[in-house]
DNA sequence: GCTACACCTTCCCATGATGGGAAGGTCAAT
DNA sequence: ATTGACCTTCCCATCATGGGAAGGTGTAGC
């Protein structure tokens, strides 16, 4: 199978398997003419990839994850490890998110958004601690 | 004030403070030797872009307000119009997480993660569709 | 066989915001 | 005059992804 019937295959940009083969994650088979030569296994290990990928893995979890994969006799401790600290992080930036988006939503509510000049958002942009502390004292 | 002083009164590296003059988005005045020079009002917008830097606003958004910031009679429609798009961005984000988050914790539950090898994680990087599909007629 | 066209190869470049670090100029205190 | 802290510009790296050029290959139709 060439390059781009694996892509089509896998759901694998061909860009992003060429991309993966030069980092060391999988290795693909040449023809005689130099392309590259896909089977069922490495369509198999590129939807790996890819669903990890969509679970926001980073590559190099994700190298590592393909490894124990490969490696028949792995403790899924490793495994589980890689994955609580994948989902840590996530949570981490979820909590992030969630305290801009509070922050932005109090501002966007305060904003009328009309012709007129002034506004609540930039107010709070030039100088949102007095503004904070303007709130938390009329508590 | 040099940069190094308004880096330390802003909360802004001097690193990105030399990056966003070089994208346009403030000029510094110059002494004879060179050096930057700021005075209370570049403290004042670097403050202001930190600020929306730890909204999560990019550059180009950034640009938009500023420019919308400095001109005092501009509608504050086109300021919310911005806020109001990027928090749709924020939520689309959070979204992406919280269904990430959601499938990891699944996972990461269902892995024993000792010595022994089998392991749900990998059982479904490897083959999620059949997986969820028995989850789903399960229920 | 020739022509098109679709596909493959490698190589370089760009993204966005940030930091590291080198090479060299400036300034202030000793 | 030396030292050390600061400044300047310039280049490089990040991370995963895509765009695009230049050139080789394979196949279908004439």
């Amino acid at each position: 199978m060439n390059i781009g019937a694996a892509a089509e295959a896998s759901g694998v940009s061909a860009k992003m398997i060429r991309y993966y083969e030069e980092i060391g994650l999988m290795k693909a088979a040449r023809r005689a003419n130099g392309y590259r030569d896909y089977g069922t296994r490495e369509i198999h290990e590129l939807r790996f990839i890819g669903r990890a990928r969509s679970l926001g893995f980073s590559m190099e979890e994700i190298a590592a994850l393909v490894s124990l994969w490969r490696d028949s006799g792995r403790p899924s401790r490793e495994v589980r490890r890689i994955a609580a600290e994948h989902l840590a992080q996530l949570e981490i930036r979820a909590a992030e998110i969630q305290s801009m988006t509070q922050a932005l939503r109090g501002m966007v509510r305060a904003c009328h958004g009309d012709d007129r000049p002034d506004c609540p958002i930039l107010d709070d942009l030039s100088q949102s601690a007095r503004r904070k502390a303007a709130l938390k004292s009329a508590q």
